[in-house]
DNA sequence: ATGATTTAGTTGTTGTAGCAACTATCAAGA
DNA sequence: TCTTGATAGTTGCTACAACAACTAAATCAT
């Protein structure tokens, strides 16, 4: 039936994501973050100490990224890295007064954005959303 | 309110598409495509001679990602180059004879690969999904 | 206890993705 | 015509994203 690749709803997402990243990035961009360097100052935020093996599972990640991001995070002052005592293998992550800093001002970022990218969308539409990527992510499974 | 990551649809929205995307580029990998290398065979396949800048625009992205991606087609041997007669800044692109017989291959992967996406979801859901990621495209837009 | 396996993290490579700065060319206006 | 401005493409940079290969440390199995 050759669809035309405007068809593809893989590539609509795919379109939709890029324009979203861009967004954030553009909004995070005066703090020093980027976008996924934000997710992990999120999850700091939240509690930090965690490990670099720890956060690579909650942001389901290659733990490559994680190296890096945490690393970057580190050269900029957000956070520093301790060899964990009990397993000297595991870096831990903690919050620099800088790093802890930051989540008054970028929190609210994130929150707008939020409303941002919702609006003019109901609660019933974004649970359906939410249900679709779901399906999608698991049709990916086999 | 304090959202957390996992609250935001813009974070699983992001998960979705590297899984669709790691699915498909495992299935084209044998063929020598990238995924995004893909989307511009696919568009040359339905007429080829494009220039690089027609093509960035078609698939919305900076005129730099289609450079390279061209000159990787390029030295895989599936795309020729040539400067455009009439504007001698505009590099237009040609299917070889290896680059046109892909076309029988690699057509079907994305096709089977777009039934698999979307198993178990209706026409009105892919719809429906399709209206929403619209929505959240435009809501980038102010 | 020691040898084998697993695990945490790093480095290197490829492929997006977009911005800034640059060259070459074309187009428009005085 | 000649300057000015716009446009097509390239190079360099930063940031993901995942895989492969590697080191070091922990664990497990005999």
């Amino acid at each position: 039936m050759n669809l035309r690749f405007k068809d593809y709803i893989s590539i609509k997402l795919h379109q939709t994501d890029l324009k979203l990243t861009g967004y954030i990035k553009s909004k995070l961009a005066p703090y020093g973050l980027a976008p996924e360097q934000n997710l992990i100052m999120m999850l700091l935020w939240e509690k930090d100490g965690w490990t670099q093996n720890q956060l690579a599972h909650q942001l389901d990640k290659d733990k490559t990224n994680i190296a890096r991001m945490a690393s970057s995070l580190e050269k900029k002052g957000f956070i520093t890295r301790r060899f964990c005592t009990d397993d000297r293998r595991s870096l831990e992550l903690y919050l620099t007064d800088s790093g802890r800093a930051l989540k008054e001002e970028v929190l609210p970022v994130a929150e707008v954005f939020n409303d941002v990218v919702t609006e003019g969308i109901s609660d019933e539409e974004l649970e359906q959303l939410d249900r679709l990527l779901t399906k999608m992510q698991k049709n990916m499974d086999k």
